[in-house]
DNA sequence: TGTACATCAGTGAACGCGCGTTCACTGATGTAC
DNA sequence: TGTACATCAGTGAACGCGCGTTCACTGATGTAC
């Protein structure tokens, strides 16, 4: 073999891990796969012994995507404070300023939405994340209280995100977590 | 004059009026001059004679759809139970499915944080819609309360946007809407 | 009243460009004999 | 050991398409004389 055993499994991997990166920071629309696969020292041509499509990759980054960042949330839920870890983490100015390495749901779910039919990856995405956080919450509404925790945070995320001034920008970003956090030590 | 006098500034306003919908329910990208023109009957050479580029099309459309905002919001908050009624129209069945007519933060947000240098139209129109919802709050965090509840009705209605199972996307919305309710109420 | 000209909203062909996708090909390697 | 062949990840030209944008033109109307 020209290349090593694993050389394709290797490369199918980079495709992926760069495709979610660049999904997330640029948009699915505005992510041209042959400018992807340049970015990976390829030619375009070759994407197509890889995915059957570019809505084959959308569907298998977004996964990627997914996974990630529920392996960072298990890690997360297993500390000492996890909820407080949670949206000081989710509302960080770091956060904010890379989606390429963040949540995809701020980024990518209006594109996703507005694409052919949706994928149940996003529905289990958002169940798994309401789950861990319910976990950690106490009382009888718990479940409840983890939609308004995650809709709150993933807002506040999407108006920090939009405005064009940094200093409205870090101060939603800050009034969002100090009341959140507020919220969850009070509970 | 071939046309009446106001002729032109009617196709203007029309052109703005079908672009502010069809920016937020396809997207900014995703949506065409060309079809959008062909939609009011128009051919597409004819757009340069109204805007320069399809950069000033997006500007005028989003403030437009500001403005449209501005005006509803207004008058709600003028009526009986000013906030209740926010959160059950924002967080309603029909918002949810017709993003075309809403608010254009969940939909246009993440691509206009990834297109050029983004305008302070954005800005204005999240902090008019704080202003707006902290008038309507008692107590002395009002105007922290406010971000928080911005934040998780846009939220809320990303997330219900994003899912692809109806009954899903339905229970998220329910969900938000009666424990913000109760949250308001209890304020 | 009739004719020549100006106006101007809208027309539609054409431009270069990047997109997703296809496909005949390359060339380094492993295998068969 | 040497030669012929199979494999196959990646190459790069080519496809049709829709995009944003430009521009010479149309044709109905108003105005000037």
């Amino acid at each position: 073999m020209r290349y090593s055993d694993d050389h394709k499994a290797k490369t199918h991997q980079r495709i992926i891990e760069e495709a979610a990166r660049l999904f997330r920071r640029d948009g699915i629309g505005a992510t041209g796969l042959q400018p992807l696969m340049k970015t990976l020292g390829l030619t375009h041509g070759g994407f197509y012994a890889h995915f059957k499509s570019k809505d084959e990759l959308v569907e298998t980054a977004l996964a990627h995507s997914a996974e990630q960042l529920s392996g960072r949330t298990q890690q997360l839920f297993a500390s000492e404070e996890p909820l407080a870890t949670f949206i000081r983490g989710y509302l960080s100015s770091a956060h904010c300023a890379n989606p390429g390495e963040g949540c995809p749901l701020p980024t990518m779910s209006a594109e996703l939405g507005q694409r052919g039919q949706p994928s149940p990856v996003t529905d289990q995405l958002v169940e798994k994340r309401l789950k861990s956080i319910e976990g950690c919450l106490s009382g009888d509404n718990a479940a409840e209280q983890s939609v308004i925790l995650l809709s709150a945070v993933i807002g506040a995320l999407v108006l920090a995100r939009s405005v064009s001034d940094p200093k409205l920008s870090e101060r939603l970003l800050k009034t969002a977590r100090q009341q959140l956090l507020e919220q969850v030590e009070a509970d």
